[in-house]
DNA sequence: CTTTCATTTCAAGAATCATTGAAATATAAG
DNA sequence: CTTATATTTCAATGATTCTTGAAATGAAAG
């Protein structure tokens, strides 16, 4: 990953609505959430929603599938996982002790 | 980690400087990096690398002990991994795809 | 105690980002 | 073809963050 993408999605996460979305979308599963959905779920006018969506999947942490009439939208791990990756090994040089963090779901 | 904490931290990985600055006291090691050299090596202007060395400060992420007229910052590695370990348990439920980025220097 | 050096703080302006509501687009149904 | 539904786009405003340079603080040396 490069800098950019990687600021890009640091930006995306620091936002209190689009990490609501995200997590919406991660309990949602793979079948995704419809964006009024999501609106709903994140307390946010529909507008309001699809300008963070956007923003989300800018940076490929999420993606879409229209439905019909309905947008679907899912979380992509792998970009999420490449952005671990790049604070991990990047950013940190691969330290042990951040890299304990996440080896095992008992951990730090 | 609370949500807070990791908005504010987030927010902090997202400005350009504040990563360059991250990155710099990785490779400084344990020793820390003296305020002044940070500047230069972020090729920031003193006000500029102090304001964002005390954002990144706020988040925990790095610390700072003064050494006689110097400051020295250094990386908190605790705190990041800490804020890798939210994005992956609270943010993707400990979703394997996202962990396996981590388990290894090769990976993803 | 004065000076010097390193760093921070502050205020002002510039830049970026977020919210709102209305209008536009796309899809399906009658 | 018209209407209804779902979502996005747009422009304007408001809010937050960043940069800059000058002044203030803190610590050591002469």
């Amino acid at each position: 990953m490069d800098d950019t993408l990687a600021l890009a999605s640091f930006l995306a996460l620091s936002n209190a609505t689009r990490l609501k979305i995200l997590k919406c979308l991660v309990s949602a599963g793979t079948d995704g959430m419809l964006a009024g959905d999501v609106a709903l779920a994140a307390d946010a006018t529909p507008s309001r929603a699809s300008f963070h969506l956007a923003n989300l999947q800018e940076t490929g942490m999420i993606t879409s599938t229209r439905k019909s009439r309905h947008i679907s939208y899912a979380v992509n791990y792998d970009a999420v996982g490449e952005l671990m990756k790049y604070l991990l090994q990047d950013c940190c040089q691969n330290n042990e002790t951040v890299r304990m963090c996440c080896t095992s779901s008992e951990c730090c």
